[in-house]
DNA sequence: GTGAAAGCGCTAACAT
DNA sequence: ATGTTAGCGCTTTCAC
């Protein structure tokens, strides 16, 4: 079943049928409607190989999760559980509905031995979007030799489009609200101080407190990793020393889910006692009990960006560089105390 | 940069040089050497398209989800969580780590309105792994028609591969586990009447009934989707016919996400006056507070093992049928209290 | 053991 | 507006 079974059976010739495929508009309609009866009729679909081999575009786009969690479970409490990898494909898998492109995608991590993921190395790919954890520059700079459109999701690269929610934001809204709620001992877990990540964060809560003249000291942050045990052994360590915040600010559901499972040993009543704002709004927050108010960090709408960005860059490859930041919300849901 | 140059470069023929990357061993070992020399100095990757075109294999395997959530929230409370998804990609990929494949994805939901999903009419793909719970036999026997080689996670159909974890097994395990820590009042809050998946679990349970020598009475079956709401208003309509269960064994992590909030809004303390054991293993009950027992569906196992027949069925296209059955195991961690 | 040559199915430039 | 034709880069007989 090739072009040419379409051709014989419209009665045309099989650069006609290629034209009428491809959108051509120097066709006319009466062609093109015998064309497409014959397309139909027969089941046909064009060779995908062939194309590629000619046109050298694969209409494929490539996900490559960049992770340091090397094949243990993904979700155990004691690694990053990953639900910014489940959401932003969600995301990229509604954009792509309406293309013609396909997705491949590859889990990369160093421990595999290799300098760059295989799917960049292949050229299997128009363009790759980049997600996860293991960010180091000289990754980057590897990747960048490749000459491959390539967008970053959550993280900025100075010669990548990027795609990333606006992390001041988010600090100031989760801030904003619990101080609104009236709180005043508030702990704000956030993620490792390594990470300009958590700066960015921290810059928002500062603002937050600033727009209310409130001091620095209503907000005490404690940096941990994205884990559920981060997010345990971090807030018991404060724990012990004795404080009780009034509220707690979660820097991602895994740290949150450690911080309530702490409290819950504890028989530390929520939100009665400590109030909790999560950050991600991944499943973890929709399916807790009662449901978790929290930051949206959008990551659907992240990777359904990450890819228009992406698909952009494949056509204009010398496009000017892309920052989208996107706007955080705030899901008001439950766990947060009305202290006014 | 075609295998033209590497030919050139080693000074010997395009054949010669295609016979050494395809690792022919009719070649002298020391022309092969030239050649290796070749492709190394010039970096050399044979073009991925032109090599499927005439071979007619793409080195590619796809993962179908086949859904009916079509592109709600992939999380939200009214709809299947996909957590079978995400754990068997994940197996998936573990698979893959060793070989050259490498993996398409696609959701298909019928609501697209093509009857068979993009990637198998596309012959982008070796083979394919179908997963999710858009399963009817119009469908299977559409791409049944493809003839491409198929492998059913989590069903099975008549003519397809199939690894699914032993339904059976499963509900004897639970009910047992239950039976033994004392419960007598036990509530199987179990999938859709109409899916034989549900079918096998009840056998299950009455199996363990059986085993014990303990009436049919002792569990009392209720059947809903296998959503978070679904557990919820099942659960809510049994309680307030006033049965007062002293154990839950729920069909699915987000049908028992279901019944704990309902628990949770009635104020009923878990596991003092009702035990609750999961089923799946998936990221809610890990991070659960406190985490869940439950069982264990393999799910990241039958991922891996899916590859792993697909593998086979592409190299053996006429083997026999595989009909996996995976084992499931008992994750003991909290959440039942013992009542002996 | 190695090379020549015939395509795989398609697109795109050029004819008509 | 449609047809003719020359490849895209590779594998695979089949000679030598």
């Amino acid at each position: 079943m090739t072009i040419l079974d379409i051709a014989k059976e419209a009665g045309v010739s099989k650069s006609t049928v290629s034209l009428v495929i491809n959108g051509s508009d120097s066709v006319k309609m009466e062609t093109r409607y015998k064309v497409e009866q014959a397309i139909n009729k027969l089941g046909y679909v064009p060779n995908q190989a062939a194309r590629q081999l000619i046109t050298s575009r694969t209409h494929t786009i490539g996900l490559i999760f960049l992770t340091s969690n090397h094949f243990h479970k993904s979700y155990a409490f004691s690694s990053v559980p990953e639900t910014l990898l489940y959401d932003a494909s969600n995301g990229i898998n509604m954009a792509l509905q309406d293309t013609d492109y396909t997705l491949l995608t590859e889990r990369f991590s160093s421990a595999g031995g290799d300098s760059v993921p295989y799917l960049i190395r292949s050229r299997k790919l128009d363009g790759v979007i980049l997600i996860g954890g293991l960010f180091s520059d000289e990754l980057m700079e590897q990747i960048e030799k490749q000459n491959l459109p390539v967008v970053n999701l959550g993280r900025q690269y100075k010669h990548f489009d990027s795609v990333a929610v606006d992390l001041e934001q988010a600090g100031f809204l989760g801030i904003d609200y619990l101080l609104e709620k009236g709180h005043r001992r508030i702990v704000f877990v956030n993620g490792p101080d390594t990470s300009s990540n958590s700066q960015k964060k921290l810059e928002g809560v500062r603002r937050a407190l600033a727009v209310r003249g409130l001091p620095e000291s209503v907000v005490s942050a404690i940096y941990t990793e994205y884990t559920g045990l981060g997010g345990y052994h971090s807030f018991r360590k404060l724990w012990e020393t004795g404080q009780r915040p009034d509220a707690v600010f979660g820097g991602s559901d895994g740290i949150t889910a450690g911080i309530m499972r702490y409290l819950y040993e504890q028989g530390v009543a929520i939100p009665d006692q400590v109030s909790i704002l999560g950050y991600e709004d991944s499943i973890l927050s929709e399916y807790a009990s009662p449901a978790l108010t929290c930051i949206n960090t959008q990551k659907e709408t992240m990777g359904a960006e990450a890819c228009r960005v992406l698909m952009n860059r494949i056509k204009k490859r010398r496009a000017q560089l892309t920052m989208l930041k996107i706007a955080p919300t705030l899901i008001e849901r439950n766990f947060v105390a009305d202290r006014r």
